[in-house]
Parts: structure tokens; C-alpha cells; sequence
DNA sequence: CTAGGGTGTTACCGGTCTGTAACTTCCAGC
DNA sequence: GCTGGAAGTTACAGACCGGTAACACCCTAG
């Protein structure tokens, strides 16, 4: 019961979930867009119909994927209203708990490892929303009242992005097993070293 | 002027080198076999001769790269011969040189990322030696007389990971610039809680 | 009822992929 | 100089890829 998803909705929305979920599990290269559209319950010329190629399905998975992300940050605005200390372990226990959940890491950073030319669309997308998530952590950090916001942003983004890749070669009884402990470290001792 | 290094030695060497050249920069799906054996100077009924598959070549190159990462170990033993924690502080300012030499990340992350079938002989290896590798760092730190070396060693094993992956998405001047600066300062938060 | 747009179906194009067969050529060691 | 093995060459098999053309269908809005 894999790769279903195939509720009655509209065949752009299936095909894009479908999308997002088997690139996700086979990565981009690893699918084809018969094995897409097929899953999805629709055909190959219906997919062309919506997107005018490949590319530009894999770049509006991405979009999807990080709307999906910013979804969850909303969440912990709702959970903790104000709080934004609250909100940030809540993100540290959030991301450990997606760790755990599958092997597979980050979607744009693999997509980046497999999609090499420089130039392809989805590397400028990328770019651009790794820089919105990093921003929205680095403004969730100064309005915690941490001192030297970028460095802790920074530096819990590179953690989990590691713990991410560990997760992925190692499996999750790796390194990726002191991500929280790490995490909840530094922010603590970010804490310290208060609001210049 | 890619892609070349068809300087005179044995056909198999020739395609190690150049199939671990090419992987690197284009990925592993990204690249055929025909184009390795192309650029090698020779043909695909050599390569087949000397390796099975093509994934066979593919597991026979993450080791050559295993076995380069071990020689720079080495080389860091040999320049500070007994002062482990001065191989520490190489270890991180080479990592730190190496992330901004060439905008791809770790070849074995890359490599996980993209070969997603569970038994993958390549996921494997992957596996063991990035474990050999994790073994290597604790040794190093426990050697250089820091208190839960193993701690350390993850956490900066995990950041260097991100920052691999952080330069792969969002380029050289992302968070992966603070990666020297995490580091040290890890170091010498951990050399305070010295061996208990 | 009818018109029309969204959808499904089938077949196809040209290209690329891994892997193999059969044969030729080269070259080093005797 | 001869021979045997390594390497090169050409052609091909069979599968899959992204993408398109032509056409039949269905279902809803008018």
C-alpha cells in the first residue's frame, strides 16, 4: 500500500502528491512520469496538460514541499502564541521527530545532490526557499531574545541538516541520536550570552 | 578540459579514476557508462571487464574515496605526530577548506541520496564506512584527552555534514561560512569538561 | 439537448540506458 | 618471430526515458 494516494480529487492535485511522495521515496532520477501518473491514476498526457514538463513538476513539488514546511511553523505560532522560546524547542523536538519518521532526508538537499547542471530550474528554487527557511529561523532565534541570532540559526540548521544525511547513510541509530541533546545545548548556552 | 585525465596507465585505474571524477560532479545516475569509458580513453567492453556492473564500479569508487579520506588522516598524524589535538584543528580547518572548494557535497551523501533501493550493495559500504570514519573522529577527540568524545565527534561530524549539504543548496556564502567558527568553539567548550 | 472543455486511451518518436556477442588488433614475454 | 591474453571495435538486444499526436469519451454548464 505504497505510492497510492489516489483519492478522488482533481488530477493535478493527485499527480503533484503523487509526485512529491515517490520522489521523495525513490528520489528524482529514480521515477519515471508513467510510474507517476499511473499512481496518481491518471495518464501521461493529462501530467503534460498541467505541467509543461518534468522540470516543472519537480520544481512545483519543491514549492509544495516548503509551503508544507512553513505550514508547521505556522503550527508552533498557534501552539505557543508569543512564546517564541517555546517555539523553538518546539521546532528542535518537530525536526527529531521527523528524523525518526523516515530514512530519507531533506527533499531539496537531495534534490540538489541528484539534479548536478547548474543551470536547472529547481537549483534557483532551492537556493531561494534553503534562504526563507534560514531567515525565518534566524528571526525566530532574535525574537527569542537570543544574542548572535545568525550564529545559533546557522549552526542548528547545519545540525539538523547533518543529522539529516546521517539518518540517511548511517540509519537512525546514528550521530542523529544526540541531535536534540545537541540542540537543546545550544540553545541554552546561546541563551547565556543574552541580547547585547 | 573536463572530465580528462586519460593520462597513460591501466585501463581499470583509468575508469576508477575518471567513473570517481564523473560521479562527483555529475552524480551517479547522471552519468552512463558510455560516457565514463568515453572519457577514460577506452570502451565499455574494458569496463565490463573489470567490473561486473555498473554498480559494482560505483561501490569500487566510494571505497577509493574512503580510502583518500584515510590517507588525509594520515597525513594529519604525520604533520603532528602525537599531537592529536593539533590533528583535530587540522581536521577541521582542511574540512572547512575543502567546502569551499567545490560546491558538491559528501560523495557518499550524494551517493545515498540517490540509490534508494533498501539493498543496494552501494548502501552497504556507505554505511560501513561512514562508520570506520565516525570510529576514526571519537578515537581522535578521546585521544586528545576531551571529556564525551563521542559527543563531540558527532556533533562535528553532523556539521559538517549540513555545511556539505548547505554549500550543495544554498551555495558558499549560506551557513556553511560559520562551520570553522562552530567548530573551534566546540572544541574548546568540550576541552573544559575534560576526561572525567 | 447540446456544446465544449477536461480527461482517458493508444500509439508512437527519438533518444539513452545497462549489458552482451563476435570479432579484430595490439603488445609483451618467451 | 610466435603466441596468448588484454584491449579495442562494432553492432546489437531489450528496456526505459521524456514528450507528443490523434482521437474517443464523459460530464457539466448553458
Amino acid at each position: 500500500m505504497t505510492d497510492g494516494i489516489v483519492e478522488r480529487s482533481r488530477p493535478r492535485d493527485r499527480i503533484l502528491e503523487t509526485a512529491r511522495d515517490m520522489f521523495h521515496k525513490h528520489g528524482i532520477k529514480g521515477v519515471g512520469v508513467d510510474a507517476i501518473t499511473e499512481a496518481a491514476g491518471t495518464n501521461k498526457m493529462t501530467l503534460y496538460r498541467h505541467f509543461e514538463s518534468k522540470d516543472e513538476l519537480i520544481v512545483e513539488c519543491l514549492r509544495a514541499n516548503a509551503a508544507k514546511a512553513g505550514a508547521m511553523w505556522d503550527a508552533f505560532e498557534a501552539e505557543f502564541p508569543g512564546d517564541k522560546l517555546a517555539q523553538l524547542h518546539a521546532w528542535v523536538r518537530k525536526a527529531a521527530a521527523m528524523l525518526n519518521a523516515d530514512g530519507r532526508g531533506c527533499d531539496m538537499a537531495n534534490a540538489a545532490a541528484e539534479l548536478t547542471e547548474p543551470d536547472h530550474p529547481a537549483r534557483l528554487v532551492i537556493k531561494e526557499l534553503k534562504e526563507a527557511q534560514r531567515a525565518r529561523l534566524v528571526t525566530l532565534c532574535r525574537d527569542a531574545g537570543i544574542g548572535q541570532a545568525e550564529l545559533l540559526a546557522d549552526t542548528l540548521s547545519l545540525l539538523l541538516e547533518g543529522a539529516r544525511v546521517s539518518v540517511q547513510t548511517v540509519g537512525t541509530e546514528g550521530p542523529s541520536t544526540q541531535f536534540v541533546r545537541m540542540a537543546e545545548g545550544l540553545i541554552v548556552s546561546f541563551r547565556g550570552t543574552a541580547a547585547v
